[in-house]
DNA sequence: ACTTCATGTCAAGAAAGGTGACATCAAATT
DNA sequence: AATTTGATGTCACCTTTCTTGACATGAAGT
């Protein structure tokens, strides 16, 4: 959508993203279950989320904060949107990876500048990501 | 905002809206108090609802129906307009009664209209009021 | 006069949202 | 290889909000 093919590079395990979002994991896959948001798989199964997905998140806890129920959020969210659904999986086979930097390094890198910066609370707001995109 | 003025004229009283939406007064009151909608009232207070009223009224049974709540149509639907907080309401006094029709018997004629040619339900869906409007 | 409408309140059922806590097994990380 | 992290599933539970029905009383409309 946006051109920037990092926004849907499926990057982070559900355990960072709990971190960002302040979501628990309960929640997290709870949001899933009733279809707001449709993260990516490894190939073995575990969740990783793109940093869309994040912002989705962050989207959807502002709304619920709003009392805004599953149902009335499925009516303002976009629905799902089907780049989630073909998200780039990137493993170390994968083009990108042949580039300068490899998924795993950027991987580390992200959670390095996302997470140990604020110790304590690290919840973001919605638009915090934005500045890794400008 | 469409031109209209009849869109926003303060016609018909809570029991035929009651009959035109096939919701409860309990219910048309309920989202009034809820700031879901906004009708005109008559110098005895008593609510008056135009063409646009319910139409908005249908688009919020119809949100209800899909399981959204207060909350969440709120967010769905445009703020309410403060075409209806400055809703016409047209007395015999005001200047669009002096022409060919009074207020008295566009009524009349609306109530005729919409009501007595459906025995039995006469539940409107969206849409169905915009052949009025040609 | 008769019908319709207003406001307010009690009640109550139903669903929804959210969580916690386990248990078990698989995947990933180091 | 060992430790951490994640997946699925389930039972239980609580709390809240929604949403509506049903009355009662008094005023407005026709």
């Amino acid at each position: 959508m946006n051109g920037d093919i990092r926004r849907n590079m499926a990057l982070f395990p559900i355990g960072i993203v709990m971190k960002l979002t302040d979501l628990t994991a309960r929640q997290i896959r709870y949001y899933e279950q009733h279809e707001l948001i449709v993260p990516a798989r490894t190939n073995g199964n575990q969740r990783l989320f793109s940093f869309n997905d994040v912002e989705r998140l962050l989207e959807i806890k502002n709304l619920i904060e709003k009392g805004v129920n599953i149902a009335g959020i499925k009516q303002v969210l976009p629905s799902v949107s089907q780049s989630s659904e073909e998200a780039t999986y990137m493993n170390e086979q994968s083009e990108v990876a042949r580039r300068e930097m490899s998924v795993k390094d950027l991987r580390r890198m992200l959670k390095r500048q996302l997470l140990e910066k604020r110790p304590g609370q690290v919840t973001l707001n919605q638009g915090d990501l934005s500045r890794f995109f400008q």
